[in-house]
DNA sequence: CAAGATTGAGTCATCAATCTTA
DNA sequence: TAAGATTGATGACTCAATCTTG
């Protein structure tokens, strides 16, 4: 078995994240639930106190550029889920609001997700497989974006 | 430190994957090289004997859909990347070969994306922690598609 | 009819340019 | 002038329908 190709850990973090991405997006969509995109926005905005998030942070904690966000986030708000206000401490910056009907939406969506996390990736790690993993890929991630923290 | 949330090394995959796709992407473009979906398809091409697969079989080794390869080798045939011809063995099927140029193409962009595989992902890992990811995920994606190898 | 590949049409995502406020 | 956000234009990607051969 060759354990030394210098490629192999790469390309399976590359195939892993493409099949269970991929698999995740099938269980919502036949569940009827919320697009996988639209879960992570509003899982951000759910995660933190106020439940806003300013346009530019909620970008750097998901994996989309700023504009991509911003056409997001007027998808969310038609929808209902989300609301836009601008920031009283600056005038520039516009904070997304994640609403009741927002929460609820990503209540219903959270056990199809987490099984799915769970089915097609947990599964198959142990505990000190994943972190292993979490600590590894963590130390990348901070030579990327040192601020950024993989656990919430 | 929590280490029993369970999306912790999940959320690592994602991030990463992005953080590093993004940052070799652009040492490529900045050097004038192949893109790095181009340098993908090659690499498959350049790595099997024959130096030819049939769409299909190259479609399932990368991380992308029959129909985007489809176009892809239409634009690496129309550079002299690669060349079409049907199957003398079942005239269904389309055998996708690397050309001489192809191979120079690849040799060419090949420094560079192995330099950013080192110094984007395996720098920050020891040979043990690669070793462990690449088993780990292997076996992950062992449940999705039984006869991938991650090892070439 | 099924398998392999390609194409038409539409969605997803990004870059560069623009608008607004600091 | 720069920072924050949005939009116009464009490219990347996919799904479903189609064409061809087994």
């Amino acid at each position: 078995m060759a354990e030394d190709d210098p490629v192999a850990a790469w390309r399976a973090v590359l195939l892993v994240q493409d099949r269970v991405v991929r698999a995740i997006e099938r269980d919502l969509d036949r569940a009827g639930l919320i697009p996988l995109t639209w879960y992570d926005v509003l899982l951000e905005l759910a995660g933190v106190p106020d439940g806003c998030l300013r346009m530019q942070e909620l970008g750097a904690r998901v994996v989309l550029s700023r504009s991509r966000v911003s056409r997001l986030v007027t998808e969310l708000e038609a929808e209902g889920f989300v609301e836009r206000r601008p920031d009283p401490a600056d005038g520039r910056a516009t904070l997304a609001t994640i609403t009741r009907a927002g929460r609820a939406a990503l209540r219903r969506a959270a056990p199809v997700y987490l099984a799915g996390i769970d089915r097609h990736f947990n599964r198959h790690l142990t505990a000190a497989d994943r972190r292993t993993v979490t600590d590894v890929l963590q130390r990348v991630l901070d030579a990327h974006e040192p601020l950024l923290d993989v656990r919430r």
